[in-house]
DNA sequence: GCCCAGGAGCCCG
DNA sequence: CGGGCTCATGGG
């Protein structure tokens, strides 16, 4: 039996189709309207958005990832031109919301730089191993904000690893305590098809069931996946 | 007050 | 190359 298929199963008869990423519908821009679930097709604008999200909620709630997304759409900020153009302290402002703003505003600009030299297009086109490595060299961009890059702004079958996931698969003892992202990984990755549908849904699945039964010490406790 | 959130870079042994 | 430190707001 594949016991990551079932999970897969488990959870999305528990919890349903999570619909990941949001994003900012285009009717909306610069207003103050949240960002919504489940837009299949996705402009290039909606994919710029995407990136600065998974920048933005690195190690941070998603709530003040969305402040944030507001606030930069209220000053028509997402746009690669205007991220490089704009001054430090006033990007930093505006993203202040979704914390380690110094350090998050210097990663936009680098992605906003490496996409004036690689754009989208360009990336999506490109192998999947050498777009994550591309991804990989910007500064601010590491494994898991890369893959969330590919799966959900490229649409490209690659599996996310957060830190909820890996509390999941250690606790229910699917692997070692030590392993590494890129072991947790391949052990999602060869138990699926690589179908950017599933893994997509599986990680955001894996987050809200994590949210659940993960979220404090002791971790785990009572989580039915035990069985 | 304390812990945690859809991490990453850097430094040090 | 692995472990500890730093970055920071906002909610429970």
């Amino acid at each position: 039996m594949n016991k990551i298929q079932q999970i897969y199963d488990y959870l999305m008869k528990e919890y349903g189709h999570q619909g990941w990423w949001p994003v900012t519908p285009l009717c909306c821009r610069g207003g103050k309207t949240l960002p919504i679930y489940g837009v299949a097709i996705k402009s290039d604008k909606q994919k710029f958005e995407i990136i600065i999200g998974a920048i933005l909620t690195q190690n941070t709630a998603w709530k003040n990832v969305e402040k944030a997304i507001i606030e930069l759409n209220k000053k028509d900020l997402i746009d690669i031109n205007k991220i490089l153009k704009i001054k430090h302290n006033e990007l930093a402002e505006t993203i202040k919301s979704s914390g380690y703003y110094n350090q998050k505003a210097k990663s936009l600009k680098s992605v906003a730089e490496f996409l004036k030299k690689t754009p989208i297009a360009k990336l999506e086109k490109m192998e999947l191993s050498k777009a994550r490595h591309a991804l990989l060299d910007v500064k601010g961009i590491g494994n898991e904000t890369a893959d969330s890059i590919l799966l959900y702004a490229l649409n490209k079958p690659i599996f996310v690893v957060d830190a909820y996931t890996k509390r999941i698969v250690t606790e229910l003892k699917l692997v070692k305590k030590d392993a590494t992202y890129h072991e947790i990984q391949e052990l999602f990755m060869s138990n699926l098809q690589a179908d950017p549908k599933i893994f997509n849904e599986y990680h955001a699945l894996l987050v809200e069931h994590a949210k659940r039964f993960y979220s404090r010490k002791p971790y785990g406790v009572n989580c039915p996946l035990e069985n």
